[in-house]
DNA sequence: GGTGGCGATTGACGCAGATCAAGACGGTCT
DNA sequence: AGACCGTCTTGATCTGCGTCAATCGCCACC
């Protein structure tokens, strides 16, 4: 493991907690282990660009990173953030070496490399390294299609609803939270502009939610999964 | 391989070639397919339900499938249609066998069934069964990244000229050929309304593209990969 | 305390595409 | 031939959201 930086024990967590560490035999992650590279980043570095060859995938440890595809003409579509203990950029390793996507952090982040060629190698070694990879790709492909199903049968106040229940402890009548990261951020992985985004929220409150700056409180999550399903 | 169907030998090429069989061993390959039961399929056949189980999961060796999700009340949104040779439904194994989208049939067809659980049994053993599986995963992964991609950065007549454009043979000047199902089905896979289809071919024609029932005549493939980028 | 800057909000406007409602164009069956 | 049915097309209208522009709130910094 190359680093020159200290991971403090929450980075630490979120790496060996992470979906591609944690359902590891103890062989299998010390060998992928030894790929590893850790590297900080500051906010809008540019951790890979679509096209270009991959020689990693990624684990974050601290910070957000923010997937995406630009047009010719400069517009961006937000593909997903990643947070703390997501892994990214894996599916490169069965796509010719070649990313699908840009990827840039969008706070600054300190991310865990893993090499691409040398992961690859270990696959016939240690299989359960391929079932870790697969877990990811199927939880990005359902999540994507959730992306795809709500862009075309949602409203945006919908969206957002969806959105916010998601952060709810499930179960639970009531939820207060934080948001993960800015509005116009989550702006974006919603598809929508900002000034969307504000009038979702203001109909929102007539839906029991409040917003107060990045902080939440939702009076009735079954209410508001109600609303999120159907008008 | 339990079937009462005969295959005829484009159904058993599609079966061999597909992305799931093609890159296996042979042990590998024999492994598999005795886990497999064939059956053929009605158009509208449900063959699967979104939440339900997932007992196994399919190659198609003849005929259409559509992936879609389902609405409360009752409107659709595509993932996807596949046809001879595409594998769809595997990402269910690693999401706890829940299948996470309905799939019906489109188009009369025959289908080659895997089990899941026996399937997944044989992942240690042969593991070039997961690198088979991760493949299939990560292209459906990054087309359902197009599909966003597509939605949110391109107008309907784009995103129809890109689907044209995917199916003429790369680096010829210009291209003859047919549909591959009806204009209805390619609307919705397309994320419209057929309406909405019809008015992007009507625009399409001044791209210097012909419409004739299902064939389409795409006088300068270049010129409309120029206009399906950017306006 | 003032000033500058950035993110968020609000309003006004325009447009892409959904929806609704007819019609047109095939096919097949009698 | 004619009648029928499903698919596609065309037109008119509606609506959600993007875009542009102005303002507000907040925090940092001088």
């Amino acid at each position: 493991m190359k680093t020159t930086l200290d991971l403090d024990s929450a980075q630490h967590q979120a790496l060996l907690q992470c979906a591609f560490l944690s359902p590891l035999s103890d062989a299998a992650r010390d060998a992928v282990m030894r790929t590893m590279t850790v590297r900080g980043y500051q906010t809008q570095d540019i951790v890979f660009r679509e096209g270009t060859t991959a020689d990693t995938f990624c684990c974050i440890l601290s910070g957000l990173v923010r997937l995406y595809r630009v047009n010719i003409d400069g517009r961006e579509a937000d593909l997903g953030i990643f947070s703390a203990g997501d892994v990214f950029g894996e599916c490169s390793m069965f796509l010719q070496n070649c990313y699908p996507a840009d990827a840039k952090v969008a706070e600054k982040a300190v991310l865990a490399h893993f090499d691409t060629a040398m992961v690859f190698e270990l696959l016939p070694k240690f299989p359960d390294i391929a079932q870790a990879i697969s877990g990811i790709l199927a939880h990005h492909l359902k999540a994507a299609q959730n992306c795809i199903a709500d862009d075309r049968l949602k409203t945006a106040p919908q969206r957002v609803a969806s959105f916010l229940l998601a952060r709810c402890p499930p179960g639970s009548p009531s939820s207060t939270f934080r948001l993960p990261y800015q509005k116009s951020l989550l702006a974006g992985t919603l598809g929508l502009a900002p000034e969307a985004l504000s009038r979702a929220f203001s109909q929102l409150r007539l839906n029991g939610v409040s917003i107060m700056g990045r902080n939440i409180a939702i009076e009735d999550t079954e209410a508001l999964r109600q609303f999120s399903r159907s008008e």
